[in-house]
RNA sequence: GGAGAGGUGGCCGAGUGGUCGAAGGCGCUUGCCUGCUAAGCAAGUGUGGGGGUUACCCCACCGAGGGUUCGAAUCCCUCCCUCUCCGCCA
């Protein structure tokens, strides 16, 4: 949620934002102008509000005079004013839930050192880790690849579920198992991580503090009975984790992982990694979430980059780090970076986490504050990444450690997970 | 699912229609006092919003949202949450 004070005072600096990513900048117009109108509807509530406030007081010290005439004439002269407050209360009220409406759908102000530019092409590379491999004879995709061992079936999968879900027997579906246990046993013993377990299925309010709804409501699978949301991503149970809450300047920051599923409808991407598990209804994933302070958040964002990059460092698995441009960003980020793992089947780096510092976006829709060593509350920042998505993980494990004879290479920090060296 | 109890400030806890933003206690901050610490004494100590050049003034908030009333923490309705007992259940 955007500021409304800085809003006011500023609107320049929304404008500029909203241009950068390529968004309409008439929602800024339009609740300025709301804005106006609601401040000089406040002032003469207050002012009414006031004079009520008095003249009961008024009434109570009658009735205790016992001067009945007295207090009934200043009741009639309150019931007036109150009519009154009544009236103006519904108009302004009515503004409030419009402008409410309009903020929640601007998106968060990107930060000073994000490249400017309209879309993906745009981005900016960070760096590179590793070398892709050389392969001396023609690499397999992995919808090949896993079939091919028996280990991958999307035909079942289909028949249960529809299209984008995938069913995995034996040593893949350990892999993913073992993926998951590797990644949180690096996140808590060597990166300071607090594991979480957390509730797969969410409130529309937690929804909406961290900012999947109201825009996004498309994208998300709804249990109707109960308006219940599945999660898409763990970041929404952890950064709304202490939704409502003050926390010290001393605890921060909290730096939280968990593993969950995530379920995404994908409603927009028709035709898009149609072939394989790269695009799922239904995919694993170990989450970073860190609960920090403005003043070194996007220092935070670094370190949980680097976070996620050990990862594949370990798994030996190259990859590149680029910044997204402004046009690239996502509706609550205010600084994103992805990272992308090489995959042979699409000959290019593919992303498999994405680390972003929202500020004090998702902190202002969800309340989070914490008393500074002014003493005095301020909104947290929050920051998220993936650490990282497991089925894209398996998936450059599978092509990138594949063998001539189909084989699959298990990574070395991985063998006491799997107990074994290769698949099959 | 059935029956009941309850949600008040950082915490505990009083308050059932009128100076209640809320007694009292704990905690915290500052000052005094004191070899140090503790105790003691005094003062202060919520959040959000609107207005004013400052001093400051005003409004709202007692789980959430409505309603009754001149006036609601207090009465009524709806919802959410917590707890206890019963039923069911991994």
């Amino acid at each position: 949620m955007i500021d409304i004070k800085l809003l006011r005072q500023s609107p320049q600096i929304f404008i500029e934002a909203l241009e950068k990513r390529n968004a309409n900048t008439e929602l800024v117009d339009k609740i300025i102008e709301l804005d106006k109108e609601w401040r000089k509807l406040t002032t003469e509530l207050n002012n009414l509000k006031a004079e009520r406030n008095s003249l009961s007081k008024l009434v109570a010290k009658a009735k205790a005079e016992k001067n009945e005439e007295l207090a009934r004439e200043i009741i009639e002269k309150s019931k007036k004013i109150g009519e009154k407050i009544k009236e103006i209360e519904t108009v302004q009220q009515d503004i409030e839930s419009k402008m409410k409406d309009i903020a929640l759908n601007i998106p968060n102000i990107p930060h000073e050192s994000v490249p400017v530019g309209s879309d993906e092409t745009e981005n900016i590379e960070i760096r590179r880790w590793g070398e892709p491999r050389k392969f001396d004879f023609e690499p397999k995709a992995h919808w090949d690849l896993g079939p091919d061992l028996g280990l991958m079936d999307f035909e079942r999968a289909a028949k249960l579920s529809g299209s984008r879900f995938t069913v995995m027997y034996g040593y893949l579906a350990k892999l993913e198992r073992a993926l998951i246990q590797f990644m949180l046993d690096v996140h808590t013993k060597e990166n300071g991580y607090t594991e979480v377990w957390v509730p797969h299925l969410v409130k529309r309010e937690t929804m909406t503090w961290t900012g999947q709804l109201p825009k996004f409501e498309e994208e998300a699978y709804n249990i109707k009975k109960d308006d219940l949301f599945l999660i898409p991503t763990a970041e929404v149970p952890l950064a709304a984790l202490h939704a409502g809450e003050t926390l010290n300047e001393k605890e921060l920051p909290k730096k939280y992982t968990a593993y969950t599923p995530c379920y995404r409808r994908e409603a927009g991407s028709y035709g898009k990694d149609v072939r394989g598990v790269i695009r799922q209804h239904q995919f694993d994933k170990v989450e970073l979430v860190w609960i920090t302070t403005p003043e070194r958040s996007f220092d935070d964002l670094e370190k949980l980059t680097q976070d996620a990059e050990k990862i594949l460092q370990l798994l030996e698995l190259p990859y590149r780090v680029v910044s997204l441009c402004t046009g690239d960003l996502g509706f609550a980020a205010a600084k994103t970076y992805d990272i992308e793992v090489w995959l042979p089947s699409y000959n290019a780096y593919k992303e498999i986490s994405s680390c972003s510092n929202d500020t004090d976006f998702q902190a202002r829709r969800a309340n989070i504050r914490y008393r500074g060593k002014d003493n005095k509350l301020h909104y947290v920042h929050t920051l998220n990444g993936s650490g990282l998505a497991i089925g894209r993980t398996l998936v450059a494990i599978m092509e990138n450690y594949q063998n001539p004879d189909g084989s699959i290479t298990i990574p070395r920090v991985l063998v006491p997970y799997m107990g074994v060296e290769r698949i099959p």
